[in-house]
DNA sequence: TAGGGTCCGGTAAGCGCTTACAGGTAAGCG
DNA sequence: CGCTTACCTGTAAGCGCTTACCGGACCCTA
């Protein structure tokens, strides 16, 4: 049914209005179902458009309505070091993406997606265009300072993951205090380890400061010895955790029982640099994680960690979002609830597991 | 510096002008760099562009000068059986996307990114919402019918991944025919391995199909026995993976001496379900995959497969989108080199890994 | 000092779509 | 049978930006 129409011009709603015989309102008001056209108009209507696969100009449609149906989203990809494994990294934020995406689908909104290199300079360039074809942002942890998120705050709506809410935008975070104490008193009540260790993710990160003050109260609550300093910091990526554990082995410390990790990948970094060392998980030392990304399962033995409602955090974040496009108030802060995961690198029996497996 | 200014109505580029006492030509002139404005203008334009926070609006950029700098990427999530490792699905997804980022970044260009869930039924509408907003779009693998994508292609430039071209669409992939017969290669003539199988990806993919003809016609060249058939269909994910094993035990059959897997969460699955069974990789069988995901070489033993450079092939098909955008021609059909990656699932020793570790 | 070139910058015409408003027709009512 | 009421449908005015085109200022040359 493909017409030889289509020169090169393109095709616009007069094209469809002369086909249908009608004038370009008509055609407008069928498209968006408003008014009541008469059943033939909108059949004539519908006609063409099938005849011409005609598509309305999502520019256009934008800029006489104020909306664009787009939301921009901002993340980091890649790590201070990227190793091989660099790719890792992103599995979380994808995750969360996914969500947003779900999110949005349901409003008819898409998402344009956009990464910032570790060392890119143009960052601000960067998402200031996103701001200008988007109608409101979404940016991952650590994308910007507090001022540079209050300053975009005022040409779009902005809502931040993970981060701290700010006069002018909205957060969404999950539950990480709850989280690390759950963990904590898991290891230490039920396992009955005494003496803990944290390796931390990425100091600036405002989850990161959440659970380091959570472990250290939860764990001094619990009686248990800790382990902290600056050996013991990560970076969110599996080299980092690795490196904790070799320089703290290296500088000839004993580690503590069990190793709280700032998130999967560190752990994952963590059972590696373990692993070559000889030393056994979770015989030797208990490891736990935080984020349950989808590998943690498969890891050797699988890990016991915090899962995040990844994905329901990235759908909260569009509604917020939505909302706030919309005129929309709301709060600020908004946090969701998160749930201890089971498996065996704490020191479980394998039958324990209430999850994990494949088929 | 936060101007008090910003009431309810957007910003326009006429505010710009008036607040730097200029016309809106000019502050339009100065933020595209066209013409040569006086170094005065220029600055006094700066000046008000930074004191309002102003950021042009895309929708009506694109309108004016007919580009959105905007290409849409369309692809499936989830399978047929979405289990709790569903997830995992999109892992080699969100790689090419991200090379398709890079690519689309060198240009000024963002993605707009649709996902379509496995049973969707307005897929052609969300689609055609997608092209509205875009100035071309890349589908993954099996979005859409020949047909669809003709029509589709008569709306909107279009670029396939892992397809075929057709005649007004152009093709991306990877090189599946080299890949498959380098493995072969491996397994048959350095390894000695006398009998071959190979578990099939979804057999309405391309890809499968081709890789499934070069495999058996490979290992008839190399003299091995072939083990194929209905029992020997999986679909991509690693459950179907595992289905194949556990039907062809329990249907008492003898597996051959080495599997090639039509991916690697095929082969994910394949070697949880012969853990199972206590049949050892690749002591008793070897297994080999194909794509190279991140979590290839974390799992036990690693896993030999062949490198898809996912990455470029994402750059690869943005940057032929892009030619095609602006009237270039170019190509119909653009096929990649892959890369044989060994690893210890195939049988080779530890040390022979040329590749793997995370640190 | 007048004519011609050069530059800059301003005015205004769209880009394709939505929608307020007005016009036309048909049906309803007195 | 004429006028109101209701319902569609068409006309036209933007949405915010880019850019062709034109006019003014300034400088150089004769």
């Amino acid at each position: 049914m493909a017409e030889p129409k289509k020169l090169k011009g393109t095709l616009t709603i007069y094209d469809v209005a002369s086909r249908a015989g009608v004038s370009i309102a008509s055609v407008s008001r069928v498209l968006n179902g408003q008014g009541s056209p008469r059943e033939e108009t909108r059949e004539r209507v519908m006609r063409a458009v099938r005849e011409l696969s005609f598509v309305r100009d999502g520019a256009a449609r934008a800029l006489s309505n104020g909306l664009k149906e787009v939301v921009g989203v901002i993340f980091r990809r890649g790590g201070e070091q990227l190793l091989e494994g660099e790719d890792e990294s992103f599995l979380y934020i994808d995750v969360i993406n996914r969500g947003i995406e779900v999110g949005a689908q349901r409003r008819g909104f898409d998402l344009l997606i956009s990464s910032v290199g570790f060392n890119d300079d143009n960052i601000a360039a960067r998402i200031a265009a996103l701001a200008g074809k988007a109608d409101g942002l979404i940016l991952h942890d650590r994308m910007l300072s507090a001022v540079g998120i209050a300053r975009l705050a005022d040409m779009v709506p902005i809502v931040t993951l993970a981060g701290s809410p700010t006069p002018a935008s909205i957060n969404v975070r999950c539950d990480n205090e709850y989280g690390i104490r759950t963990l904590v008193r898991h290891l230490a009540t039920d396992h009955g380890y005494r003496s803990l260790g944290y390796i931390s993710g990425r100091t600036d990160s405002p989850d990161n400061r959440t659970r380091a003050h959570a472990f250290e109260s939860e764990t001094a609550a619990a009686g248990a010895d800790i382990g902290v300093g600056p050996m013991w910091e990560g970076n969110y990526s599996a080299a980092g955790g690795a490196n904790v554990i070799e320089s703290l082995l290296d500088a000839g410390k004993n580690l503590p029982r069990a190793i709280l990790c700032a998130n999967d990948q560190t752990a994952l970094g963590v059972m590696h640099a373990l692993g070559r060392r000889g030393i056994r998980v979770p015989e030797d030392v208990a490891i736990t994680g935080f984020d349950d990304v989808p590998v943690a399962r498969h890891l050797h033995p699988p890990l016991t960690t915090i899962r995040q409602p990844m994905q329901e955090l990235g759908a909260t974040a569009f509604e917020v979002l939505y909302s706030r496009i919309n005129a929309g108030g709301g709060d600020a802060d908004v946090v969701l609830p998160v749930e201890l995961i089971v498996r065996e690198s704490c020191g479980c029996a394998h039958n324990a597991a209430a999850s994990g497996g494949v088929a």
